[in-house]
DNA sequence: GCTCAGGGCATTTTT
DNA sequence: TGCCCTGAGC
C-alpha cells in the first residue's frame, strides 16, 4: 500500500504527508514541484478526502490536465474526475455561473478576451471624444486589469488621489471615468474580462458572506501551484476560501517569480511565513532535472538577489559540461552558429529535434532563428504569436456562437451583424450604439425592438436588413436549443455562409481559414462526443463556457512533435529541454539595462530571475548566445552582452571572452548607457568592453563587411511593396517565384522588373502586382 | 462601403 | 522589418 511514496526522496516525501495546517513547498528548480503537488492531493483521497473538498488551482490548463491525469492513474479516474482542479479562472468562472443571480449577471455571462476588452475600451474612447493617440486603448486597458487585480473598484479608483495623480502624469486624467463606463458596459453586456472573474469573485465573498461560509465549508483543502505567480486578487481568494480550515498548501519558488508586470506579487510568497504563523515549510533542494554545471551557473546568477528565501537547490546528477557561450558579431551570424550547433550536436550525440529550445525574450527574435533553421532543413514550431482561437475566422464563427447563446454580447454582435457583408456598415452600427448607450441597454435590445426606439433614425432598406439578422439570430438560438452543440455549430458555419465564403476563396491564406473553421468544428464534435460518453450536458453553451479560457498550447498537434521548440523564457517555465540556446543576450533587450528606462532594484531582480528560469530549462546542455550588432527597426544597433553575462561565474562557461571589468553596484549600473536608442537615426557606439584595439578591430572590419553585403543578404517576409528591393525572391499569384532584377519609381506606382523561372523577365507595376516577399 | 498609400510604432503573457 | 491604423478617394 502507498507504494507511489517510495518514488519520493525525504523532503518530498515530508511535503507529501503532512497534510494538515498550512504548508510552504519551496520548490527549486526541476525538484519534482509537479511530482509533491499530485501525490499530495493523491495521499488525502487515500486517506479519505472526498474528491469534491480538495482544491486545486494551477496557472495553465495544461498543468491542471497534466495533474489531473496522473492523480487519475495513481487513484482512479471516477475520483479524479470529481476534484475541484483548474485553472484560476476557470474554477471561478464555474462558480460565478452557480451564484449568478447574488452578483446581479446572467448565468449564461460571456467572457471576454482581451481583445473584446480593448475593442470596448476602444469605443469608450471614441465615445468620450478622446485622441486615442493619447489615450491608447492598450495602455488603458492595463491600467484597468491593474485596479481589477488590485481589487480597486471604479468608485475606489474616482477617489484615489495617488492613481488620479499617475493618470495625469501620463497625460490621461480621464481613465477613471472609462473604467467606470468600461464596467457598466459590461455589465450590460452580460460579460465579465478575465480579470472580471477573480474581481467578482472577490466581490462576491465579500459582500456574501453565507455564500463564502458554504465554500469555506466545503474546501477542506486548498492546493495553490506557482504561488510566487499570485496576484492580489487570488491571493485574497485563496485566503479568504482556506481561513476555515486551515489546510492551505502552497507550492512555488520565490527564484522564478516573472511576471510581475501582469500583478504577480512576489510578496505573497515571502510573505507566507507572516500570514500564517504556524505554517510548515518544505524545501525541494535536490534538482533532478539538470547537470550540476547547469543548476550551479544558475544559482551563481541569482546569488546577487536580495529578497529571497534562503535555499540550496544542488544536483547530484553527472557534472555535465560547461555552458558554451556563442559570441556573433551580428545577428545573422547568431542565428547561424545556433543552427550550426544544433546540426552538429545532434549528429554527435544522437540527439532528436524535440531534444532542442530556443529561447528569447521577445517574440520578434524569433525571425533569425526561423530563417538559419530553415536554411539547414531543421524542422521548428514556434510559440507564441498570434493564438488558433484569436484569429479573425476562428473569432467570428465563436461569435454567432455567443449571440445565440447571450444576446447582450455587444463586442460579439459587432464582429458579425456586417459578417459575411450584409449591408450594415460602420455608420448604421454607430447610430445603434449610440441609442443603446442611451437607453442604457444592449445593441441586440434595440435592433430586436426597432419601432420602440423610432428606428433609430435608420432608412427603410437598413431595418429591413437589420430585420432580417435579427431573425438569423433567432433561429439559431433555436437551434442550439434543439441539437448537440456540433450539430449547431455546424448548421451555423453553413448557414451564415462563413464555411462557403472561405471554401471559394482559394489563396492560400483563405485555405488556411477555412481549415482553422474545419479544425474548430473538429473541436467541438470531439467536446460533443466526450459529453454524451461522461453523461454530461453537450449543447453549445456548455461548449462555449469554457473556450474562453482556452489557449493554444491546449491542442499541440502530433506532427509537431519532432521539432526545435522556439518560444519566450517566459512561456518555457515549466517545461524543459535536454539542450536548450539562451540567445539574444543583449543588454538592449533588458529593459533595467537600457537608458532612459527607470530600473528600480526590483525589475533588476526579476531579470535575473527570468535568466535563472531560461538556464535551469536545460537537462543536458546550455548556451548562451548575443549578437554585438544587428538592424533594429531599419536602423543598424550595437549592443552590448547583457551584464547578467558578466554576473555568471566564468568557471561554468566556455568561450566567454569578454573584457571584464568591475560592473560596480546595481545603482551605478542602471545609469550606464552607451548612447541612444531612439527611433531615428541615432547610432550606438561600441560598447565599452569592445573598447580594446584588437576587438575594435575585428568589430570594424566586420562590420565594413555586413555593411557592403548587407543588401543582398537582407531577407525577410511579407508583401509590403515598399519593402521590395533588387535581388530579392519574390512569390507572385501567377508567375511563381521570381527574383528582383529592378525597381524604379516611387510608391504608389513602383515599377519592378522581375526574372520569374518559369515566365521569363516581367515588367510589373507593384500597385497591382502582390509580390509576396519570400525569405 | 471598400481599398490602398502612407504614417507611425515596436517587452515579457496566462486566462 | 512588419503590421496596424487611418484618411482619402473610388
Amino acid at each position: 500500500m502507498l507504494d507511489y511514496l517510495k518514488d519520493l526522496n525525504e523532503a518530498q516525501h515530508e511535503a507529501v504527508v503532512r497534510t494538515e495546517g498550512p504548508s510552504l513547498v519551496i520548490a527549486g528548480a526541476g525538484s519534482g514541484k509537479t511530482r509533491v503537488l499530485t501525490y499530495r492531493i493523491a495521499h488525502l483521497l487515500k486517506q479519505g478526502a472526498r474528491p469534491s473538498t480538495i482544491l486545486a488551482l494551477t496557472f495553465t490548463n495544461k498543468a491542471a490536465r497534466e495533474m489531473k491525469e496522473r492523480i487519475a492513474s495513481v487513484a482512479g479516474e471516477n475520483v479524479a474526475r470529481y476534484l475541484w482542479m483548474g485553472t484560476f479562472h476557470s474554477i471561478f468562472a464555474r462558480m460565478l455561473r452557480v451564484e449568478h443571480e447574488v452578483i446581479g449577471y446572467p448565468s449564461n455571462f460571456t467572457i471576454y478576451d482581451s481583445a473584446d476588452s480593448k475593442s470596448l475600451i476602444k469605443t469608450i474612447i471614441k465615445g468620450f471624444q478622446l485622441d486615442d493617440k493619447t489615450y491608447k486603448p492598450g495602455v488603458v486597458a492595463s491600467r484597468i486589469s491593474m485596479a481589477k487585480n488590485n481589487l480597486i473598484t471604479p468608485m475606489a479608483y474616482a477617489s484615489n488621489a495617488d492613481l488620479k495623480s499617475a493618470d495625469k502624469s501620463m497625460r490621461m486624467p480621464a481613465i477613471s471615468e472609462i473604467y467606470k463606463e468600461y464596467y457598466k458596459r459590461c455589465r450590460l453586456s452580460g460579460a465579465m474580462d478575465f480579470d472580471d472573474l477573480l474581481f467578482i469573485t472577490n466581490l462576491l465573498f465579500r459582500d456574501h458572506p453565507e455564500v463564502l461560509e458554504k465554500y469555506q465549508e466545503r474546501f477542506g483543502y486548498v492546493l495553490v501551484d506557482e504561488y510566487q505567480d499570485t496576484n492580489y486578487a487570488q491571493y485574497l481568494i485563496i485566503k479568504k476560501l482556506a481561513a476555515k480550515h486551515n489546510n492551505i498548501c502552497v507550492v512555488g519558488d520565490d527564484a522564478q517569480s516573472i511576471y510581475s508586470f501582469r500583478g504577480a506579487r512576489i510578496e505573497n510568497i515571502l510573505n507566507f511565513k507572516n500570514d500564517y504563523p504556524e505554517h510548515r515549510v518544505f524545501k525541494l533542494e535536490q534538482n533532478y532535472r539538470s547537470t550540476q554545471t547547469i543548476v550551479n551557473a544558475a544559482n551563481s546568477i541569482i546569488a546577487k538577489n536580495k529578497r529571497q528565501i534562503p535555499k540550496t537547490v544542488f544536483s547530484e546528477n553527472d557534472k555535465g559540461k560547461p555552458i558554451k557561450v556563442l559570441s556573433a558579431l551580428t545577428d545573422n551570424e547568431e542565428g547561424f552558429l545556433v543552427a550550426q550547433e544544433i546540426s552538429q550536436t545532434q549528429m554527435r550525440d544522437h540527439y532528436q529535434f524535440l531534444d532542442y529550445a530556443i529561447l528569447y525574450r521577445t517574440n520578434a527574435q524569433s525571425r533569425i532563428f526561423e530563417e538559419s533553421l530553415r536554411k539547414r532543413n531543421i524542422p521548428y514550431k514556434i510559440y507564441g504569436g498570434l493564438s488558433f482561437y484569436q484569429r479573425k475566422e476562428i473569432k467570428d464563427l465563436l461569435s454567432y456562437f455567443r449571440m445565440t447563446i447571450n444576446r447582450d454580447d455587444n463586442e460579439a454582435l459587432k464582429r458579425i451583424i456586417n459578417y459575411p457583408a450584409r449591408g450594415i456598415g460602420a455608420t448604421t452600427l454607430t447610430k445603434l450604439e449610440t441609442v443603446a448607450v442611451e437607453k442604457e441597454t444592449s445593441i441586440w435590445n434595440i435592433i430586436a425592438a426597432l419601432p420602440d426606439y423610432n428606428y433609430a433614425g435608420l432608412n427603410k432598406g437598413t431595418i429591413a436588413k437589420i430585420y432580417n439578422f435579427v431573425i438569423l439570430i433567432e433561429r439559431f438560438s433555436q437551434l442550439t436549443k434543439e441539437t448537440d452543440a456540433f450539430e449547431a455549430a455546424k448548421r451555423i458555419a453553413e448557414h451564415t455562409g462563413i464555411l462557403k465564403d472561405l471554401y471559394n476563396d482559394k489563396s492560400p491564406e483563405g485555405l488556411s481559414r477555412h481549415e482553422n473553421i474545419q479544425e474548430l468544428l473538429n473541436g467541438i464534435q470531439e467536446f460533443s462526443i466526450t459529453a454524451k460518453e461522461q453523461g454530461e450536458p453537450d449543447k453549445l453553451e456548455n461548449y462555449l463556457e469554457n473556450v474562453a479560457l482556452l489557449t493554444d498550447q491546449d491542442n499541440e498537434k502530433d506532427e509537431d512533435r519532432n521539432k526545435v521548440t522556439l518560444m519566450t523564457v517566459h512561456s518555457a517555465k515549466g517545461l524543459e529541454f535536454k539542450n536548450v540556446f539562451v540567445v539574444g543576450l543583449e543588454e538592449d533587450l533588458f529593459p533595467s539595462q537600457r537608458q532612459g528606462e527607470k530600473a528600480t532594484l526590483e525589475s533588476l531582480e526579476e531579470e535575473r530571475r527570468l535568466f535563472y528560469v531560461a538556464i535551469t530549462r536545460a537537462r543536458e546542455n546550455a548556451w548562451l548566445s548575443y549578437a554585438n550588432q544587428r538592424y533594429r527597426w531599419g536602423n543598424l544597433d550595437f549592443c552590448a552582452p547583457s551584464r547578467f553575462l558578466n554576473e555568471l561565474d566564468e568557471n561554468y562557461l566556455e568561450g566567454l571572452n569578454l573584457n571584464k571589468q568591475d560592473s560596480g553596484n546595481d545603482d551605478q549600473q542602471n545609469r550606464l548607457g552607451y548612447g541612444q536608442t531612439t527611433q531615428g537615426f541615432a547610432h550606438r557606439q561600441p560598447p565599452s568592453a569592445f573598447k580594446t584595439r584588437e576587438s575594435q578591430n575585428i568589430f570594424n572590419k566586420k562590420l565594413v563587411s555586413l555593411k557592403e553585403s548587407s543588401q543582398a543578404k537582407s531577407s525577410f517576409e511579407g508583401d509590403d511593396p515598399r519593402r521590395i528591393q533588387a535581388g530579392m525572391t519574390v512569390e507572385h499569384q501567377r508567375f511563381g517565384e521570381g527574383k528582383v532584377l529592378n525597381i524604379e519609381g516611387v510608391a504608389p506606382n513602383l515599377k519592378a522588373t522581375v526574372f520569374f523561372q518559369n515566365a521569363g523577365q516581367k515588367q510589373l507595376l507593384l500597385k497591382f502586382a502582390k509580390l509576396k516577399i519570400k525569405g
